[in-house]
DNA sequence: CGTATTTGACCTGCGC
DNA sequence: GCGCAGGTCAAATACG
């Protein structure tokens, strides 16, 4: 599975300005009636006006063009390392197995008859099933979120609305950074549990696996803004793709609703109005340090979003 | 004092 | 059989 065909990863910022003001056919159709002119009071001609604008448009394209190479040398370095990962696991079994394996005797000893905290996990290959085919029925939803927090942040929280006991920490082999072991702590009967880890990767990113599925509504909503208190917070469950919520600054994009200081409508969908958007938008992003590491954080959810469905699978 | 968290011990499966 | 690693238990501790 292409993970790019998944994908898009055109942010097409400008796509019809560039049409308007690149494509020689249209431009005469950038009439600037006399009268407006007058109203601008522009010193100015026509020309320089529209020279100037193209050339703000051209860079904001090569940015934008940057900014797509980028995503698509990151998109094949994940294909890659998935296809690596995929080859991998062809020649050993995953060690969710063990686990696995344990929790099915431990479910048939204590007659946990709704099957959610069965005994199969995660099975991500093909190979897994055909062994166990008897556990086919049984799958405990599993998913993955991934929040990012303070680096300085050792809470190991991630504030998803539901109510945790944490009844265990360890740290495992392949990740210096602790473990933590939580339970619902909501409902008695509730099997759900997570575990929640650093990244390996980047510290500041707490990576939460859920296993099972709540027998109970949200205790409480989640918290959508993260400041005095502890813990980072998860704009949506099960996995945050297009919100990230974190201690940064949120970076939000509402490409639906026009610009407030427009005193008419009429004007919307001049290349006048289309230009000022465009350069709004670009600079916004732009001049928000934070852009990148959202971006980056938001792909990387997308990512853990497609390989959960994929190990569901 | 009740509840939540911490943390070392224990259990289980796997590889050698 | 032994060691290792992941997961869980439960006594000790902290906290409101």
């Amino acid at each position: 599975m292409e993970f790019t065909s998944l994908l898009n990863t055109s942010l097409d910022l400008n796509a019809k300005p560039l049409r308007n003001f690149e494509e020689p056919s249209l431009l005469p159709k950038q009439e600037v009636m006399p009268s407006d002119f007058i109203e601008l009071g522009r010193n100015i001609t026509v020309r320089e006006e529209k020279d100037a604008l193209i050339e703000e448009l051209n860079r904001l394209s090569a940015e934008n063009k940057k900014l797509t190479e980028l995503l698509t040398v990151m998109c094949e370095n994940y294909n890659e390392l998935q296809n690596r990962l995929t080859s991998t696991s062809k020649h050993s079994v995953v060690d969710n197995d063990a686990s696995r394996k344990r929790k099915a005797e431990s479910s048939n000893n204590n007659g946990n008859t709704d099957g959610i905290n069965g005994p199969s996990e995660s099975s991500s290959s093909d190979e897994d099933s055909c062994k166990k085919p008897r556990e086919e029925h049984i799958k405990p939803k599993i998913w993955r979120a991934c929040v990012r927090t303070e680096a300085s942040d050792t809470s190991l929280i991630v504030k998803d609305g539901y109510q945790w006991r944490k009844y265990g920490q360890k740290v495992t082999r392949d990740n210096p950074s602790p473990r933590a072991y939580f339970k619902c702590s909501f409902a008695p009967s509730c099997p759900v549990k997570k575990k929640v880890q650093r990244s390996i990767e980047d510290q500041s990113i707490l990576v939460a696996t859920y296993e099972g599925e709540h027998n109970h509504p949200h205790t409480s909503k989640p918290e959508l803004t993260s400041g005095s208190s502890r813990g980072a917070t998860l704009g949506t469950v099960p996995c945050p793709t297009t919100s990230v919520s974190s201690s940064a600054q949120t970076v939000t994009l509402d490409l639906t609703k026009p610009k407030p200081d427009t005193d008419s409508t009429r004007k919307i969908g001049t290349p006048q109005f289309q230009q000022y958007l465009v350069e709004q938008m670009a600079s916004t992003l732009t001049k928000d340090p934070n852009f990148k590491s959202a971006l980056a954080a938001a792909i990387s959810g997308q990512f853990l979003q497609q390989n959960s469905q994929a190990e569901k699978w």
